[in-house]
RNA sequence: GCCCGGGUGGCGGAAUGGCAGACGCGGCGGAUUCAAAAUCCGCUGCCCGAAAGGGCGUGUGGGUUCGACUCCCACCCCGGGCACCA
């Protein structure tokens, strides 16, 4: 039976063996005074769901190569693992089965670290975290209060996003194009009371700090969007009386510009239909239809009204007042607007139609003045112009090219009093509470004396959600329907309270866990500084694009809150030196999930075939950073070659039948100059992401290594063994078990991952000879083994004595003659 | 609309101004075998040619250069992000 055969490989027996002697040996625990030099590898904070699926397993892989490489670089590697198992998923699944959502979340994650211990994934286990553990949450709850002291947090009426569907508010990052990203309900607006984080504090460093980490371009630059700072004035216009003239009774109408220098075009303002001086700026006569249109515009969902079809004049209507232009000293009429967003700005705007396409179709369509104040080129033949050029029609302006006219008129605004350079930024505040019950509440009650909202004090904390809750079909917070939670005394004078029943936004546990990694066992603080200082920013952070926005922002966000609070040093302003986003895998060109059925079981290929085949399969397949679809995956190629590195490896008789011993040959040495060739060329391409070439090495050098010890003359024993000692210690990082399994049997038991990388001989990089290529006007005509150090002279004349040139120039004499000595000849003829 | 990223054999991809197609998959042929699987070896961009050899070839068109998959300009197509932000 070819089972028995020694010498076959048979993962599934030495997988789980090498699995557990990692744990054992604790190889990759590092403790908080570890002399090495450290480094802090991290893979995003996975939210539980139950095994791995295949994009788990290639982002885990990625990570834990970079763990292991670092590892036997010699330096101390922090790789934590932890768990973000807060949220709905656990919920719905309770509201289904009546099961509370811990034990269901445990569970999962059992199944997810199975996983991920299955594909070979190492992690100092001790540190191991999850955000719905009370030891995790109290921290929670206690920078709640800080940032509340602090006035990072308020509570605040505001529109809101409200999904109907997770019956639960949601913040601007989690709505897409109107609908909730999670459920895909369309989203309402709707006026609460609510929990914000102050993180527009923090919008011009969230900004400005962007350039210097190094993250992928198209990542930083999604932020910048989001953040998405600009520039212009802001000032008043008067109201105008019934005569046109301005009144000084009456606070003027502000309004916010990136184009103060087109002020004199002005020909109209606009307000929001939700801007809270409607109703006074609205005439009598104008009173049913402005309050027709507020009706209209209140009743149409957010989707309706972002999108951008529909007819100019069912979006806007006149109100009937004017105010005065005070560039111009002219009346103008005042309108309302959908597409005048009360959440930017100052609610309000001036109208230029001249240098906007829609205020230009606005006054088009109500049939209002057009004046251009910025000169379009003589051959512009659009509407509006939003390019450079000099003012016209501008008085004192004119002849200024935009950003002197700019400037010009905000110095005016400021010299009349009425205005003033401002900065304005699209990020909102966080809405930072939810109404679900399967997150961290929020640490505050309500006094119903006088005391108002009061903090929970420290000694109180964590508050954890009772167990004994009953679930509704609604998706209704049930807390809100436990009396004995909801009743409480208040810290400050004992008089009667209710508790807040609101958790915070999920995304609040993985803003700060990986400073809780770095000393996971404090029960006094949340994180030594110290430690915090030692291993913090993360060298290497590893995850999906999706989370360019939220996670990233907020995590960022978080940092810099903590140091300015003196939790971590002040100068520790961003969490993730490096980035690192990983493609998503696909199914059939779709994006893979579970309601689409179309998940592969890598625990099913595991089992057959092991975690090392799907691993380099993984790496072999694509660049890292692209999308990958399954059927890209060479799993079969995968496992034949890692057949072909044992037979090598395990020094198969059948394979290895010529082995000679003593002085090596040309071809001993050709094959001992290509194991340090590899070495250097693999440790360029694991420092650059270029997994997939690297596994390319892999395999050339194999094919090398099976016509060296197939060809007649036999192979040196040493040569080979070094030869294979180094196949095996560069492919240990990515097929760690097959790897250490083979070092461990050629080397009396020694652990592959417990050496130090191995270097190459720069003398042995040098080549002697090298193939010279021959060109005629660019064209390859021949090939010509060359010394290396061969003189351009001689390089010239070995090429032009080539019979195929001599052939090819039939008796010409070339123009010119280009050489780069060794490597190539190019005759120009 | 604006902003990114990409377009290379039958397929996944390699090549950071110098041999296009490394490596793998697939295909074809051979060895081994009673036979098959597995394994090992060889060939495999397209066209012409018996061969030697030649021509063509990296989305399209132009440009820079002795030389362009690579740099520049324009366009086409695919993917992604932002999208009434004043």
């Amino acid at each position: 039976m070819e089972d028995t055969e020694p010498l076959r490989y048979h993962p599934a027996d030495i997988e789980q063996r090498w699995q557990q002697r990692w744990l054992d040996d604790g190889t990759y625990e590092i403790d908080n005074d570890d002399p090495r030099e450290s480094r802090f590898v991290l893979s995003m904070y996975p939210y539980p769901s139950g095994p791995a699926h295949i994009g788990h397993v290639r982002n885990y892989t990625f990570g834990d190569l970079l763990v292991r490489y670092n590892t036997m670089q010699g330096r101390g590697v922090l790789s934590p693992i932890g768990f973000d198992s807060f949220g709905l998923p656990a919920e719905n699944a309770a509201i289904k089965s009546g099961e509370h959502p811990r034990p269901f979340t445990d569970g999962k994650i059992e199944e997810l670290s199975s996983s991920l211990r299955r594909i070979g994934a190492v992690y100092d286990t001790r540190r191991t975290i999850k955000s719905h553990d009370p030891a995790y949450m109290k921290w929670n709850q206690v920078f709640f209060q800080k940032f509340y002291e602090a006035g990072l947090i308020y509570r605040t009426e505001a529109p809101v996003n409200w999904c109907p569907g997770c019956h639960t508010v949601l913040a601007n990052e989690q709505v897409v194009d109107g609908l909730c990203e999670r459920s895909d309900d369309p989203v309402e607006k709707r006026n609460l009371e609510q929990w914000f984080c102050r993180i527009t504090a923090y919008a011009q460093e969230l900004l400005d700090d962007l350039d210097d980490l190094e993250w992928p371009d198209r990542v930083k630059l999604m932020q910048r969007n989001w953040i998405g700072r600009s520039e212009g004035a802001e000032f008043g216009l008067p109201i105008a009386a019934a005569d046109g003239t301005a009144r000084s009774d009456v606070e003027p109408l502000m309004v916010y510009t990136t184009r103060p220098d087109t002020s004199f075009g002005m020909t109209f303002a606009v307000m929001s239909p939700e801007h809270p001086r409607v109703d006074e700026l609205t005439t009598d006569d104008q009173r049913p239809l402005v309050e027709a249109f507020r009706q209209e515009v209140a009743n149409r969902s957010e989707i309706d009204r972002l999108s951008t079809s529909g007819e100019i004049t069912k979006r806007g209507i006149a109100t009937g007042s004017h105010v005065v232009n005070p560039f111009t000293g002219k009346p103008i009429p005042v309108f309302l607007a959908d597409y005048v967003l009360i959440t930017y700005g100052t609610g309000a705007i001036m109208a230029v139609p001249g240098q906007d396409q829609r205020d230009w179709d606005f006054a088009a369509a109500y049939d209002l003045p057009i004046v251009r104040t910025v000169a379009p080129p003589d051959d512009f033949d659009g509407e509006a112009f939003t390019g450079d050029g000099p003012a016209i029609n501008s008085e004192w302006l004119d002849g200024l090219e935009v950003t002197e006219a700019k400037a010009k008129a905000i110095d005016w605004l400021v010299d009349q009093g009425i205005g003033e350079h401002k900065i304005n930024f699209r990020l909102r505040d966080w809405l930072f509470a939810r109404q679900r019950f399967w997150g961290c509440p929020i640490p505050m009650v309500y006094c119903q004396n006088e005391c108002g909202i009061v903090a929970v004090p420290e000694d109180q904390l964590p508050i954890v959600a009772p167990d004994d809750v009953e679930f509704r079909a609604s998706g209704e917070n049930p807390l809100l329907h436990h009396e004995k939670f909801l009743n409480t005394t208040c810290p400050n004078c004992d008089g009667p309270a209710k508790r807040e029943t609101d958790t915070m936004d999920t995304f609040v546990d993985s803003s700060w866990y990986f400073l809780r990694f770095c000393d996971p066992w404090n029960t006094d603080e949340p994180f030594d500084r110290a430690a915090a200082e030692k291993f913090m920013p993360v060298d290497q952070y590893i995850g999906g694009i999706e989370h360019a926005i939220l996670h990233l922002m907020y995590a960022r966000f978080f940092t810099k809150a903590l140091a300015d609070l003196g939790y971590t040093p002040k100068d520790l302003r961003e969490p993730f030196e490096r980035l690192f986003t990983q493609g998503m895998v696909r199914m059939g060109g779709s994006k893979m999930s579970k309601s689409k059925g179309n998940t592969v079981a890598p625990e099913d290929f595991i089992n057959d075939h092991g975690a090392d085949s799907l691993r380099l399969a993984i790496l072999q397949a694509k660049p890292p950073a692209e999308d990958v679809d399954f059927e890209d995956f060479q799993l079969e190629g995968c496992e034949r070659f890692l057949n072909r590195v044992w037979r090598l490896a395990a020094t198969d008789p059948e394979l290895i039948k010529n082995i000679r011993s003593g002085a090596t040959t040309a071809t001993d040495n050709e094959i001992d100059a290509a194991a340090h060739r590899l070495i250097d060329r693999v440790t360029g391409e694991y420092e650059r992401w270029a997994y997939n070439t690297a596994v390319a090495g892999f395999m050339e050098f194999t094919n090398t290594l099976y016509k060296y010890v197939q060809s007649d003359e036999g192979a040196n024993d040493e040569t080979l063994s070094f030869a294979v000692d180094t196949l095996l210690r560069l492919m240990a990082p990515a097929v760690p078990h097959i790897s250490a399994e083979l070092w461990a049997m050629r080397h009396d038991d020694e652990h592959i991952h417990e050496l130090t990388w191995p270097t190459a001989d720069p003398a042995k990089l040098v080549v002697s000879e090298v193939t010279m290529i021959v060109q005629i006007n660019g064209k390859l005509r021949d090939r010509i083994d060359v010394a290396a150090e061969i003189t351009e002279s001689d390089a010239e004349a070995m090429a032009m004595a080539s019979p195929k040139v001599q052939a090819q120039l039939d008796g010409a004499t070339p123009k010119k003659v280009i050489v780069r000595a060794p490597n190539l000849v190019n005759i120009v003829a």
